[in-house]
DNA sequence: TGTACATCAGTGAACGCGCGTTCACTGATGTAC
DNA sequence: TGTACATCAGTGAACGCGCGTTCACTGATGTAC
């Protein structure tokens, strides 16, 4: 299982299939699925429209990998992150929750990405029904994230962990929204979350 | 200014835009501003492309036409449910709030195009500028609203009234959108935006 | 009222461009002896 | 190690389709006398 065991020529494909994924993330993001060219994307990405379709059979299924490949990396974020949590336990209860939110990624680019993803959900049932399973993946973290916050912690909550969650990341990933059409600076962005965030937290624990 | 005064013709013109309008709302919606053909939305409207360039200058220009009339048509909404509230003071707090957001539109095209717009926007910085305008006129309207349920109620909030509001307005349109992608009835889609919107009411009134 | 002309909303054919996708190819990498 | 052949990731030209947009037109409505 060692890395040299995978031949060059492998690497190579993986490699290629992972510059047009990360390409084709920014230019979604920035367009859109609908005016994302192949041609745009493989140009980001530096190779010829034919290496991506000897990678993907074609536009939308890519799109389908990217938006799987997307939620797992959460998923795989909110997990590793648990396990830090676990150890810090300095900081107050708000500012843990915030540093443990932004697994997310704050960008710009992540939101865009994140609500094409979305609204391709609304639109294609099938791609809604795989993507759920993704996304209810994630909440369960999410989940589980504000337990070992809230136990840790010794804290008590208004609602339960899966309702305290849905509102979190609701308030979260509308602040996003909003950030990215306000275009804000990273500064500022960073600001109206915590601020937001804090409010939102404030009110679901038990003084 | 009576409506005879207006002849045949012009009153002809202006149904033509309001129908290809509503039709492009629709499809817009349905697949996005993209996907989304001239020839489709007026297909949709019983007419021909000549008649949308007679009326539009672009698809752009028209969506943006369309962006504008369904911020005004929330704001009008919004003021005039706060009219219907001030006489209505038998429910309890929670249900009027509950009921004066449904002028919103609770139907899954309505969230469909609101993402529309909305990812719209992240991506358009000269159509975000002039959208936001009518935003904040609708945020400004529902801050209005929440303050006037607020004194009938004789009511305490644990927030100042517009981050009251934008919480709740978050609320609302996350559970929109994850009805739209979990493609629930009616019924099923009104109980669960009760429950989510009780629940975080619930947390901002002070007892 | 009737006639002759003007206007212009909506028609539908046409244009040309850019797109997604295909495919015969090339040359670097891998394999056999 | 060296040679001959096989593989196949990525190239780039080509195809054909559907799109946004244009425009000469038509016929219903409006105006002047």
């Amino acid at each position: 299982m060692n890395e040299s065991q995978v031949s060059p020529k492998v690497r190579g494909r993986e490699a290629t299939r992972a510059k047009l994924l990360d390409a084709a993330g920014e230019v979604f993001a920035e367009v859109g699925l609908g005016e994302a060219s192949v041609e745009r994307i493989c140009e980001r990405a530096g190779f010829t429209r034919g290496a991506f379709y000897s990678n993907f059979a074609s536009k939308d299924e890519m799109f389908i990998e990217l938006a799987t490949l997307v939620a797992r990396e959460r998923v795989d974020a909110v997990r590793s992150r648990i396990d830090e949590i676990a150890i810090d336990c300095d900081a107050t209860d708000v500012t843990v929750i915030i540093r443990a939110l932004d697994v997310f990624g704050d960008d710009r680019a992540s939101a865009m990405l994140m609500s094409e993803i979305t609204i391709h959900a609304m639109r294609d049932a099938d791609f809604a029904a795989a993507y759920s399973v993704q996304i209810d993946a994630v909440t369960a973290e999410v989940v589980q994230l504000i337990d070992e916050i809230v136990e840790a912690k010794g804290l008590r909550l208004k609602l339960p962990a899966d309702d305290a969650a849905r509102i979190i990341v609701g308030v979260w990933s509308d602040s996003s929204v909003r950030a990215a059409i306000a275009n804000l600076e990273p500064e500022q962005l960073a600001a109206q979350r915590t601020r937001e965030l804090s409010q939102i937290v404030d009110l679901l624990i038990v003084r």
